[in-house]
RNA sequence: GGCGACAUAGCCAAGUGGUAAGGCGUGGGUCUGCAACACCCUGAUCACCAGUUCGAAUCUGGUUGUCGCCUCCA
């Protein structure tokens, strides 16, 4: 397997740090809002990333952090008059019930900033005790940059440039730092908002130090894979960089996996130019397979582009296979047969190829839109080869396939046992014998109630069939 | 200003040296009472220029354009 890694901006063969296991950290959102489809983006991902090492037998250790103590829920908290764990709470559960809509599965462990303070006064005390952070005099502790040759190994900029960069900031604030580019590890609480005791001050901790933190404990001082948005590479995962290999001396992630930016209209999204959706906003729409089938079809390291079109080529896209699948398995409760025809057996063969298709796609740094493209060509071999005349042993051979594909990618082809309501049954019923009598009229009448009520009917070989609109 | 990414059919999108996967859409056809599903057929010489090579979308240089990071941000 290959992936690209934003240390040496290569490709690079995976090799774990330990056999047959892979430890992940992935950063997750700050939790003061719904979370929106940008945020989904790198928890597709990632979780597609991650199932398909499992896939291959890895047992993944995934981790995702929460960052639950920050400037914005805080402001909410104070608009809304209730405690920020209030605010925190609610958005950790609200995100919770997105992520199953998108079935991401739930990370190993899910920790919480809030909770994680003993570790990261201890790494912060093991900074100051090495001479890579200091304490100013408000209390503040600050990381010093210089003492850590490495800075900008990630991001590949050299401190210089980055000193004449941050020259303005120094100006406006922040007197107490040795150096424009040093960075808080823990800053000094302000009225009304949440602290914990420290040996320097009441206080709480600066962003990065949370996720250092919070590898340690949950991972080890070295990990296989830390991922997240592009974005964080400068200066959040620099950062994690310098704390975690000053306090643990030793590598701290072997490889850096960075997702591209998903854009609306070609623009970032961003709350000033109001172009945000919310996940909850668009599960109002779509089924949230769609979105997750969506970012699946670029590669993960381009920039995507977001539009309702593309969300209704998505869906279309989507229910071919998902149709598909239902029928191989209709297909499979009527079939007989043990052994497969020599055509069937052709056409197996046919199946296995596209499997090794798609694993040389996802070898090849996950490459999902290539890997997706296999499950098509899958599903048109499935449906120009299995029918009512197939043996059992093919339709559920292709079957399995299938779904183990779709498995990895994270979409779902389970039929949702619905019974329809008594009414609709009837209509239906009603529509079979109108169509008996060749009373067509009377058929595409009822035809176009059902359509009305949201349901879709398909006159098949193997019967009547609906579905949701 | 510094660093970086990208530019492939109407749209989305793979492909990093040997004459362009896949999906959506469009148009035509088969099946069906019709529709839908499904199947068959239907489309690009890869931003532009120059170069390297027997051969380039794929390498090199340049031009143009779009975007991102350098500040909270997935």
């Amino acid at each position: 397997m290959k992936v690209f890694n934003t240390l040496s901006r290569m490709k690079e063969e995976f090799v774990p740090l330990e056999p047959g296991k892979v430890k992940m950290y992935v950063c997750g959102p700050t939790v003061y809002n719904y979370i929106h489809i940008g945020n989904a983006r790198p928890m597709i991902i990632f979780d597609t990333v991650r199932r398909y090492f499992e896939y291959k037998g890895y047992d993944v250790n995934y981790v995702s952090n929460f960052t639950d103590v920050d400037d914005k829920i805080i402001n909410k908290a104070n608009e809304e008059g209730v405690d920020s764990t209030v605010i925190s709470e609610r958005f950790i559960a609200e995100c919770k019930k997105d992520m199953e809509g998108l079935n991401v599965k739930p990370a190993t462990t899910h920790p919480q900033a809030t909770r994680e303070i003993p570790g990261m006064l201890d790494m912060i005390s093991t900074l100051i005790e090495k001479g890579h952070a200091y304490v100013a005099e408000d209390g503040t502790v600050y990381f010093r940059t210089s003492s850590f040759r490495d800075y900008g190994k990630l991001s590949h900029k050299n401190l210089d440039e980055l000193q004449s960069g941050f020259r303005e900031i120094k100006v406006t604030g922040e007197e107490g730092k040795e150096s424009a580019a040093d960075f808080v590890l823990w800053k000094p609480k302000k009225e009304g908002e949440p602290y914990w005791e420290s040996p320097w001050c009441q206080g709480r901790p600066g962003w990065h130090i949370e996720c250092s933190v919070m590898a340690k404990r949950y991972l080890g001082d070295e990990i296989d894979i830390h991922a997240g948005g592009e974005d964080l590479i400068f200066p959040h995962h620099e950062n994690e960089i310098a704390q975690s290999e000053c306090a643990n001396g030793k590598q701290f992630a072997k490889y850096w996996m960075h997702n591209g930016f998903l854009n609306i209209d070609n623009k970032k999204m961003s709350k000033s130019l109001n172009n945000f959706f919310t996940v909850r906003e668009i599960s109002e729409k779509y089924d949230l397979q769609v979105l997750r089938f969506f970012m699946l079809s670029a590669h993960y390291r381009s920039p995507l582009n977001f539009s309702a079109d593309l969300m209704v080529a998505s869906k279309n896209g989507l229910d071919r296979i998902r149709t598909a699948a239902a029928r191989l398995k209709e297909l499979e409760a009527k079939a007989a047969g043990e052994t497969m025809t020599e055509a069937e057996e052709s056409a197996a063969a046919q199946a296995r190829e596209l499997v090794a298709k798609f694993e040389a796609a996802m070898d090849d740094d996950f490459n999902t839109a290539d890997a997706i493209s296999a499950i098509f060509e899958l599903v048109k071999l499935s449906n120009s080869t299995a029918d009512g005349g197939s043996t059992r042993a093919y339709v559920t051979y292709v079957r399995e396939i299938l779904e183990k594909l779709c498995g990895v990618m994270g979409i779902i082809t389970e039929v949702r046992t619905e019974v329809l309501d008594q009414e609709i049954e009837e209509m239906i019923q009603a529509r079979q014998q109108a169509r008996k009598d060749k009373n067509y009229a009377l058929a595409d009448e009822i035809r176009g109630k059902l359509s009305d009520m949201g349901i879709i009917l398909e006159d098949t070989r193997e019967g009547v069939k609906w579905k949701r609109a």
